[in-house]
DNA sequence: GTCTATAGAACGATAGAC
DNA sequence: GTCTATCGTTCTATAGAC
């Protein structure tokens, strides 16, 4: 493996669990095991290393989301809300939506990326349902139901409030009639 | 107004607009107008400011959740998920969750305080609703989609994710039939 | 109780040999 | 293209005069 793609894949990994500010240079270049000089030929700096980075985290994240459900669907919906997830960790790309540096585009629009491509398959599943409410406000409620379970989750210690809300809200829709396919 | 309440006001500014690892005793010094030393003679160290503007800082919070309406049924949770918000500057407390310092108990449990609060106050609000599902877990729900919704809201760069969210909950839930009381 | 001055470590980034 | 060494700044915290 190439000293860029080493840097990358140390990147996307503290990223994902420490979020941008928190991960130093030194912390990527440490934990890919390049020298401290091969990270700046590569990249102008750190917010070029996390662009790259989360370009790539972000398209892994939409396949994954891609393959929760076979249909378009109730099931897709049903998939998206109950997957499992480790709550107490936090979404790997959203938690870092509230720090400060996602006014810079390079960190702010492949992480928009991922959301967009949610966004998008949930639209065509809730425009498939009866409820009489904008599909693209319902993808909305749904994404942010999951975001902000995490949130709840790690404020209360609870892995619990996460599945809480979710199923919630499986159960709202469901009792809309499920347009025939729930099995 | 003594050094001490100074720094905890400063304290609570900064903490609602940068969070808690991006707020730097330094910069909590300048902002309140103390000394470099005063800071460590009234709190032993930045945690523990962070405990005591925290504490504050929920407290209000929670005072200004419980002025969102008169009654306790679908007013509180429609005042609730209706309330004018600043999507993009995100909750003043709510965007601390991600942080890796959660793991302190000086950070988690006040911010804790605020939720538990709203969580109390909207589950007694959905048990006066006859939804057939659990009320706790519905506020948990309701809960989730102000936080959640200020991810997606930032993440897109734009205020009216967070609203499409919040109404589109607000319509499911009406479409219970709102016992009575919805005017 | 308040202040100025400064400690030791980590920050993001650069220099320059090989 | 990779490395070691180091720059100037900021971090959290402490020392010690007044």
């Amino acid at each position: 493996m190439t000293a860029r793609d080493a840097l990358v894949d140390a990147a996307k990994t503290l990223l994902s669990t420490q979020g941008y500010e928190a991960t130093s240079p030194r912390d990527v270049q440490a934990s890919s095991g390049v020298g401290q000089g091969s990270f700046y030929h590569h990249f102008a700096g750190k917010a070029d290393l996390a662009f790259a980075a989360l370009l790539s985290l972000a398209d892994e994240m939409s396949d994954a989301f891609d393959s929760l459900a076979d249909g378009d669907g109730i099931d897709l919906i049903g998939g998206y809300l109950n997957v499992p997830r480790d709550a107490l960790s936090g979404c790997r790309i959203g938690r870092i939506a509230m720090e400060s540096s996602m006014a810079d585009d390079r960190i702010r629009v492949p992480i928009a990326g991922y959301f967009s491509h949610m966004r998008l398959r949930l639209t065509g599943a809730f425009s498939l349902l009866d409820t009489g409410i904008a599909p693209e406000a319902l993808a909305d409620l749904a994404i942010a139901t999951v975001q902000g379970g995490y949130v709840l989750a790690r404020v209360t210690a609870d892995p619990q409030a996460l599945r809480n809300a979710t199923s919630a809200l499986d159960s709202l829709i469901r009792s809309f009639g499920a347009t025939g396919d729930d099995r």
